[in-house]
DNA sequence: CCGAAAATGAGACTCGATATCAATTTCATA
DNA sequence: TATGAAATTGATATCGAGTCTCATTTTCGG
């Protein structure tokens, strides 16, 4: 458990973090989004922070559906609309990020300062398993450059079972 | 142009073919297509094969929808749940594969007895540009087995700007 | 031919996501 | 603080890709 060599990325990992320290991750993001906003002339309102807050405090990817359900709870007002519209302004503010799931359902992370990794997604369990291979990525900008395109994001998505879902199948 | 290195896989490259050897290909696809048929108990009908030789003679990746159209000028009675469930038929047996677009509408291309290969997709042109990175490949199957992960499918799809679209941006 | 099983196509339906719009909130300005 | 234009919200309607239903038609072995 102490060789991080092949440790999975851990999403969030508040435990690691020191409270104070999390508080002003937290303050510094919030900013990011706000500076975003003003640049175009938006607001940063109770329920856009409410849902970026939302993201921010989980310790796995939601779906819309999951940020709306979580946040109904305390603040029945809450229209689906608005998270909708709220998850795409962050996603064009390079905050978040959106992770294909395998029912039309997309699930979404945050991405903030965390270093580019891609998935591999469980098809038994739904588990998202978050990995990084330098390598891979270094022969991905080389073809990248072949064909004179210019990327601007890429999905690589690897999809299968994983360690935990590898007993004999029923049926 | 001679120079293959960084050739850009062509899709269905029927001018490499002879005549003989394409309609020799042809017949071989459709009888994998039978056999998987057959090995469920189902028929190749008029219409599973009218889809399957659709996506056959296409030169590019194409939506349900869009060869529900090509196939509707010839055919006008073919419905559009026919083309739903052939490619998904076509996708069991391992001879079409879903490529994901930027809208919600998926395209397909025809796996067949073509080498493995990832995607880029331009966000202007909407062209798909076909490429093969062995070594990065070779990368993510170490990191899939640094993770204990079974992997069975995967989609790495690159998003940007290909060679044609890198004018100025209007506006 | 016959008949059971498979296949089809029209249309209803699902459901994630978007568009509409009246009512509310925000914020710069006075 | 008051004001009003602009932004925001949420209820609702709408969209659209994909699926489901089911009556009718087709297939194919016997
Ligand atoms: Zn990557
Ligand atoms: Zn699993
Ligand atoms: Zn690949
Ligand atoms: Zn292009």
């Amino acid at each position: 458990m102490a060789t991080h060599q092949n440790a999975e990325v851990i999403l969030f990992p508040k435990h690691a973090r020191q409270p104070t320290q999390h508080k002003r991750w937290l303050a510094t993001i919030l900013q990011t989004f706000q500076e975003h906003l003003v640049r175009q002339g938006l607001n940063l309102t109770r329920q856009r922070e409410e849902i970026l807050r939302c993201l921010m405090s989980a310790d796995r990817h939601l779906s819309v559906e999951e940020v709306y359900d979580a946040l109904k709870k305390q603040d029945p007002t809450l229209g689906r609309a608005t998270v909708f519209r709220t998850v795409k302004l962050l996603q064009e503010c390079g905050l978040v990020a959106e992770v294909g799931a395998l029912n039309g359902r997309s699930k979404f992370e945050l991405k903030a300062d965390r270093p580019h990794h891609d998935h591999m997604v469980c098809i038994e369990c739904s588990r998202i398993i978050e990995f990084q291979s330098p390598m891979m990525e270094r022969f991905q900008d080389e073809a990248i450059r072949r064909q004179g395109f210019v990327a601007l994001w890429h999905r690589h998505e690897i999809f299968g079972r994983c360690k935990n879902c590898q007993r004999p199948r029923r049926s």
